[in-house]
RNA sequence: GGGUGAUUAGCUCAGGGGUAGAGCGCCACGUUGACAUCGUGGAGGUCGGUGGUUCGAGACCACCAUCACCCA
């Protein structure tokens, strides 16, 4: 074995063997076990989410596997409308043509292009990772199996009902010429202004003055609203005013959405271009002017100067009219909310168009009963309130984008404006009776992508047709995803399968954290924080890492600043870590909190971990090389590492049942470090290296080392599975165990044969060390240097463990002899240790500062004084006496017992210590 | 405006009515035959504030402050 760790020799042969090997398909007779991935665009490449997200998925899927299950993690990608259509018109832009060049088909045929060579990239990442996805069931969102599935679940909600069209105010997007659904749309405050206009009384008698954040609105105004209470306007109400530069008579309406105290009480109302107007105008039967092209230009039905300019141009031009006419009675500066489009970035419309709709409220209803009710859990059950709080105030999803990428929506129009629903074209004409000579043209929208995400539980599993695999693992176990998308896909995953399938897609929901960069930050290209987790895997030098994220970027101006920060943050650029240390660093962080700092100290220190187990495992390969048959003899530290094993597999256990990785994370750390290499080994030093020790006690050990790191090796493999599968290669043939791989081993259970005498002998062995280190520490004693140690009022069972463990107080601890007082013996001037009521003296000729260990003791007294006041101010209060459970006042007097002996025990030894200066 | 969280060591975070924890960082010492990607020892916190419940609160409750996020 090489001295350290090496992960890049490893990892992708490694990966490749299980591939080859078919490891990763459900197998065995088990019960059935099942994750779905969160498919991730496949026109983007996978950021540190995904692998945060796919981490988890893994190391449950493996610990599941290993304990029997017949596991099926679920792999595929997304189709992403939007996002890919976007990616591929900029492709083309720097070719120097456009979508609308290619038309419609050839378009398409480019996005399956760009596909095959994106989806690549993704799945190269996620073999990287160390993900144990069954590859033979990939999926896409727009193969076959998914396009039928949607067609079919779109017709059967159509014939329901539960789909229809019609015109409606929409989220217009005017630079993708597309429709967005309500959570496409990101709101933020920007500076802007409310102009205040004068609208004349159409009865000759003064103005009205209203406030409007968005002039250019106004040529489509078809009323003004003030609140039915409000006295000041009671007289108008049903008269009109004449709308200034258009001359529109339009009538003034009482209405209790409007805020009288707000600006002067009066609203313009247009509703063919803003939710709250459209809502009234239907209440009162108000027009709608639209006076917006697709473009967000304005449109012929408006005066003839303002025919085909832009929406800001307008404004501008309409306050000066106002100004010019003597109707602009203010400007005051206001922080207004501008919708964006989340992909364009585009300020968003609402724009008067026919779109396809869901009609959600009855899906949602059983969705909302199977949280309620237990059938499916949020992990953190917190999560449920989110996701109760949205789907109690549902509205209607609209489902059509004018998009050419994605599932085309399967409705056809004759000439007459009828329209037909079914699977296709032919279906149609069968179904309605249509001749061949009647023409149809199939609507030419698509499907919001979210639409068959949430089919995506059973549409990878062959639905609609019944195939095993649905009857096997439909519904999963556990969907693990970010809280960003309880709404966008986990809500409608649990109402579609509820509708489609009878029954919930999945027992529980595990959200976990969003990554953030070490500022908190979240990762975004535009801010140019994000991390590819392959250069955290492979690592990457700065040049490249600041070409990486400068590249591409939609936003030019931005580079100089992510150059700089890039370089400030990383100047060495980030070294090679490897895909076990990468998880072991994600497992970690996978608390319970939302927010989840990504920091590259944090991944060193889970670097040096997987080198610890390396020369851990190479110790116990070098000391087991030459194991011989024959009796074997356990000691006391053998016995113990086996009880601790025990304790740390079935935290690992519980770590792993509740979604706690971190927990689990911790426990195989601490495990791992601080008990098996910081103690284990090192006992098992002087057995091994001593000539006195006989061949049955040093087999007992080379055995004891060999399985309880073949175990361990078990246990950490969910976590990280590459360093395990490669030491396990070694170690398992000379534990006695066979097998190909350890990802198909059984995960370890803890027995229930803990051997508390081991434990207590060995905890007192460590004591005794850690007391001798402790003077030797502080006392600045070379570590090369053995001390003599005595021991004073010691017990029976004190003198019995040290002669015992002689071999390993003097070696581990560095000691030269013990030597126990008699009753009256007066020891010489010593430093000291308390080990119980037995103290452990180390003799100061020549070696120890008198001075020093006056003030080494004194700290321990004043430490022991402090707990001693505060464990006696309980026990002289009655109410505690008499209210706290016995065994809790039982305890508090032993302590107060043991702090009292520990302070006479340090009087003592500053006495004897004042007698000598 | 409605909702959901967070506030514990210099930093990043666990813990969850009965003795304040980890990793990183810091200080000192160290080439002990697995590991300097290491070992040994050490320093460092009135657990955001104020009240309340309790024999006992960092933990439970109320309010406040600050900071996030989501929805309008």
């Amino acid at each position: 074995m090489d001295k350290s760790y090496q992960p890049q020799d490893i990892e992708q042969r490694t990966y490749e063997r299980w591939e080859k090997h078919g490891y990763f398909a459900p197998q065995g007779d088990g019960k059935p076990y099942c994750i779905m991935i969160p498919p991730p665009n496949v026109t983007g490449t996978l950021h540190m989410g995904h692998g945060f997200g796919d981490t988890i998925q893994d190391a449950l899927t493996r610990y599941k596997r290993m304990m029997g299950y017949r596991a099926l993690w679920q792999p595929g990608m997304d189709h992403a409308g939007i996002a890919t259509q976007m990616v591929v018109e900029r492709l083309l832009n720097g070719e120097g043509t456009s979508r609308r060049d290619l038309g419609r088909e050839k378009f398409v045929d480019r996005v399956w292009k760009w596909k095959a060579e994106s989806g690549g990239i993704i799945a190269r990442q996620t073999r990287r990772l160390g993900a144990s996805v069954d590859w033979s069931r990939d999926r896409f969102t727009m193969d076959d199996g998914c396009s039928a599935a949607v067609r079919k679940v779109f017709v059967s909600l159509y014939d329901e009902g539960l789909i229809y069209r019609g015109k409606r105010l929409v989220n217009w997007d005017p630079v993708l010429h597309t429709a967005l659904s309500d959570l496409e749309v990101l709101s933020e405050d920007e500076p802007g202004n409310l102009w205040h206009f004068r609208y004349p009384l159409a009865s000759g008698d003064g103005h009205l003055v209203v406030a409007t954040t968005r002039p250019e609105t106004m040529l489509g105004d078809s009323a003004v609203a003030v609140h039915p209470d409000d006295e000041r306007y009671t007289d108008l109400v049903g008269q009109e005013v004449i709308l200034p530069i258009v001359g529109r008579r339009i009538p003034i309406v009482a209405d209790d959405y409007v805020e009288a105290d707000f600006g002067t009480g009066c609203v313009k109302i247009t509703p063919a271009h803003d939710f709250n107007d459209y809502e009234l105008g239907k209440r009162h039967d108000l027009a709608m002017y639209n006076i917006l092209t697709d473009d967000a230009a304005l449109n012929d039905d408006v005066p003839e100067p303002y025919r085909g300019m832009d929406r800001f141009d307008a404004r501008k031009k309409i306050v000066a009219e106002f100004e010019s006419l003597g109707l602009l009675e203010k400007i005051e500066d206001y922080t207004v909310k501008i919708p964006r489009g989340d992909r364009s970035h585009a300020v968003v419309e609402p724009y008067l168009t026919d779109q396809w709709y869901v009609k959600i409220e009855p899906l949602a209803k059983p969705a909302i009963e199977a949280v309620e009710t237990g059938k499916i859990k949020f992990v953190p059950e917190n999560w449920s309130k989110t996701y109760f709080e949205w789907m109690y105030n549902i509205q209607d999803w609209c489902i059509s984008r004018q998009l050419w990428w994605g599932h085309r929506i399967p409705a056809w129009y004759d000439d007459d404006g009828n329209v037909y629903v079914g699977d296709s074209e032919e279906d149609i004409r069968t179904k309605h009776g249509l001749s061949s000579d009647t023409a149809l043209r199939q609507d030419e929208d698509v499907l919001d992508t979210w639409f068959s995400s949430a089919l995506w539980p059973f549409s990878t599993l062959g639905w609609p047709e019944k195939t095993g695999a649905l009857d096997e693992f439909y519904p999963g176990n556990v969907l693990v995803t970010g809280f960003d998308i309880i709404f966008f896909w986990v809500a409608r995953m649990i109402m579609m399968g509820i509708k489609f399938m009878g029954d919930v897609p999945f027992h529980e929901v595990y959200i976990h954290g969003l990554i953030r960069d070490h500022d908190g930050q979240k990762m975004s290209k535009s801010k140019g924080n994000v991390l590819d987790p392959l250069d955290l895997i492979d690592g990457i030098d700065l040049e490249e890492l600041v070409q990486k994220r400068t590249a591409g970027m939609m936003q030019d101006h931005l580079k100089p600043k992510i150059e700089k920060s890039t370089r400030e943050q990383f100047p060495d650029g980030i070294d090679q870590f490897g895909a076990d240390a990468l998880r072991m660093t994600f497992a970690a962080l996978a608390t319970t909190g939302r927010d989840v700092r990504f920091d590259l100290g944090r991944i060193e220190g889970y670097k040096n971990f997987c080198n610890k187990i390396w020369n851990a495992a190479r110790y116990v390969l070098m000391n087991t090389e030459d194991m011989s048959e024959g009796d074997t003899q356990y000691s006391a530290a053998d016995r113990w590492i086996r009880s601790r094993f025990d304790v740390a597999v079935a935290e690992v256990h519980e770590g792993l049942a509740t979604y706690r990785l971190d927990l689990a994370a911790k426990a195989i750390y601490e495990f791992t470090w601080h008990e098996f290499c910081d103690w284990y080994l090192e006992l098992s030093k002087p057995v091994l290296q001593s000539d006195d020790s006989s061949a049955a006690q040093k087999r007992g050990t080379q055995e004891t080392l060999i399985e309880t790191l073949e175990a361990l090796l078990r246990v950490i493999h969910p976590l990280m599975p590459f360093i395990t599968e490669e030491i396990w290669q070694q170690v398992a043939p000379r534990a006695g165990v066979a097998g190909e791989t350890i990802m198909l081993q059984p995960f370890p259970t803890a027995s229930d044969a803990g051997d508390a005498d081991a434990v207590a002998d060995i905890e007192w062995v460590k004591e005794f060390i850690l007391g001798i280190r402790q003077i030797r520490g502080e006392m600045d004693i070379s570590p090369g240097k053995t001390l003599p140690v005595l021991l004073q009022n010691s017990s029976g069972q004190d003198r019995e463990r040290a002669s015992d463990h002689a071999n390993l107080i003097q070696r581990v601890g560095r000691v030269e002899s013990v030597t126990v007082l008699g009753d009256g013996e007066e020891p010489p001037a010593s430093a000291t240790a308390l080990l119980g009521d037995m103290r452990m003296l180390v003799p100061m000729k020549g070696v120890i500062d008198v001075d020093a260990e006056r003030a080494r003791l004194e700290k321990q007294k004043q430490k022991a004084e402090t707990d001693l006041a505060k464990t006696q101010a309980k026990l002289g209060n009655d109410k505690f006496v008499n209210n706290a459970p016995a065994e809790v006042v039982t305890q508090e007097r032993q302590r107060a017992v043991d702090f009292e002996k520990t302070i006479a025990q340090l009087d003592e030894q500053l006495e004897k210590l004042a007698e000598l200066a």
